[in-house]
DNA sequence: ATAGGGTTAG
């Protein structure tokens, strides 16, 4: 028996799909007391009340493991509309061991299920598996690939670099006349991903029909990729550009340098009302840091309304990268201050950038510390990249602390000089050297040093020795 | 109920 759609899950749809297109967390919120409101009334829970109720639990994970619960009190776990629903949302946030359990669990699999577990699988960086799955279907039978399947399929053979795979399925949807543009796009991303870009040109060339702005902004990507800046660039000229063609153009300014044109696309931003975005603020940051502008960078970071981990990775890599590692580390104190209100916590990357920061500025006892703190405070344990960072922090410490008590002048002065040029400003390298010269008996040097710096205008804080490196290593 | 284009490190 076919009953028509129940009141719940008419209430719960209505308030998540409020404001219109895109579900806010607010109207996810709104979502759930309904649903709660009608659920302790006592009303009937019928399957069709999950879809979109689980749909609301994409901004509250946690709530999505008590939906489960209920639906497995009403069966409706085993029609596969509601848990095809539940495997997206556990899929969505990350919770990759549910997800699969509900896909084991299903008695019966349609098409969408399927293409909902391949999705999974590609977006937890498992291609390897999901391209297994798409075999699998295949086997099954029952359930035909549909234009879904072939997409995440193809973001599979691109990480893969399954070209072969990748143009059996480029021949099967000219054969299926599919021509969609979601489809097309799927399809240079693929190319673009595999280094091949004359093809990503010919399925664009060869698409009849009015083209949108993701397929121009997948072509642009697909260029710079490929470090293609000419041809990208003509392509923008194009299209009316959207948030997101903007950031690949930023990151093609940061790659080839190119401070005038990156200022252009900043008028741009600014021009069109885009400085809402945070993935498009974080992209100018980058790029005012890696063209050299590194105080353009820390003011555009300023004003991030809603800063989240990459705003801050990215300003904390840019002093890094200037050899700034003082203010690295002050900006990252500064984070985890802010995360109380803000919830904004580092993650892997975060440390990353903290301790190549550290080991461009030498500050080993910050860089140990936060070695410490990532797994203690913050439950990330250090990868091998952790490690290395460190132990290159710990190795240039001691190098040259190595070769002021082997008097190894002409290694000494390279890393010496290496260190100023990294971060002319800095008195504390200027002090570094000297002593370095000091120690060697190079007075003359020494001297040449410290009257450079008065030169320069630049003067060492007493106490505040920036590079001072400790005599003993330990970990 | 499922699919396309974007930012951070090394």
């Amino acid at each position: 028996m076919k009953r028509s759609r129940s009141v719940i899950s008419r209430l719960v749809a209505h308030a998540a799909a409020s404001p219109s297109p895109p579900p806010t967390d607010a109207s996810h919120l709104d979502a759930l007391r309904l649903f709660r409101r009608a659920h302790r009334r006592g009303a009937p829970l019928a399957a069709d009340a999950f879809p979109p109720l689980l749909s609301a639990c994409r901004s509250f994970p946690s709530l999505g493991r008590q939906a489960h619960a209920l639906m497995v009190k009403s069966a409706a776990d085993l029609d596969p509309v509601p848990a095809t629903a539940l495997l997206d949302v556990y899929s969505r946030c990350g919770l990759l061991r549910y997800a699969l359990d509900v896909f084991d669990g299903m008695p019966v699999r349609d098409s969408i299920a399927w293409n909902a577990f391949i999705s999974c699988l590609v977006r937890h960086g498992l291609p390897a598996d999901a391209i297994s799955a798409f075999r699998a279907m295949a086997v099954d039978g029952g359930s035909p690939f549909t234009g879904f399947t072939l997409c995440s399929v193809l973001k599979a053979c691109a990480s893969m670099r399954a070209v072969r795979l990748g143009k059996q399925i480029h021949a099967r949807v000219i054969g299926d006349g599919n021509d969609s543009l979601v489809m097309a796009t799927a399809l240079i991303d693929f190319y673009s991903g595999c280094g091949m870009i004359q093809e990503a040109f010919d399925v664009f060339n060869r698409l009849n029909r009015e083209k949108d702005v993701a397929i121009y902004n997948a072509l642009i990507s697909a260029c710079f990729q490929n470090r293609r800046f000419k041809e990208a660039f003509s392509v923008l000229g194009l299209v009316r550009p959207n948030e997101i063609t903007l950031t690949c153009a930023l990151s093609a300014c940061s790659d080839c340098l190119s401070l005038s044109y990156g200022k252009q696309v900043h008028c741009v931003m600014v021009r069109h009302g885009f400085d809402s975005d945070t993935t498009l603020c974080n992209a100018i940051v980058d790029m005012y840091a890696k063209c050299g502008e590194l105080t353009s960078g820390r003011i555009s970071f300023e004003q991030i309304h809603r800063k989240n981990v990459v705003s801050w990775t990215t300003m904390i890599s840019a002093y890094g990268s200037h050899g700034r590692g003082v203010e690295a580390w002050k900006l990252f104190k500064r984070m985890q201050e802010e995360e109380i209100s803000g919830h904004v916590s580092p993650n892997a990357v975060t440390f990353l950038s903290v301790l190549s920061a550290c080991s461009h500025s030498g500050l080993v006892d910050e860089g140990r510390e936060c070695l410490f703190a990532m797994q203690s405070k913050h439950g990330i344990d250090p990868g091998p990249e952790h490690y290395a960072c460190f132990i290159y922090l710990l190795s240039g410490a001691a190098m040259l602390n190595a070769c002021k008590a082997n008097m190894d002048l002409k290694r000494g002065e390279q890393m010496a000089r290496h260190l100023l040029s990294l971060d002319p400003d800095n008195p504390g390298s200027y002090v570094l050297l000297a002593n370095f010269y000091a120690a060697c008996g190079q007075w003359e040097g020494a001297e040449y040093l410290r009257r450079m710096m008065k030169d320069r205008g630049l003067k060492k804080e007493a106490g505040n020795s920036q590079l001072e490196l400790p005599v003993a290593i330990e970990i």
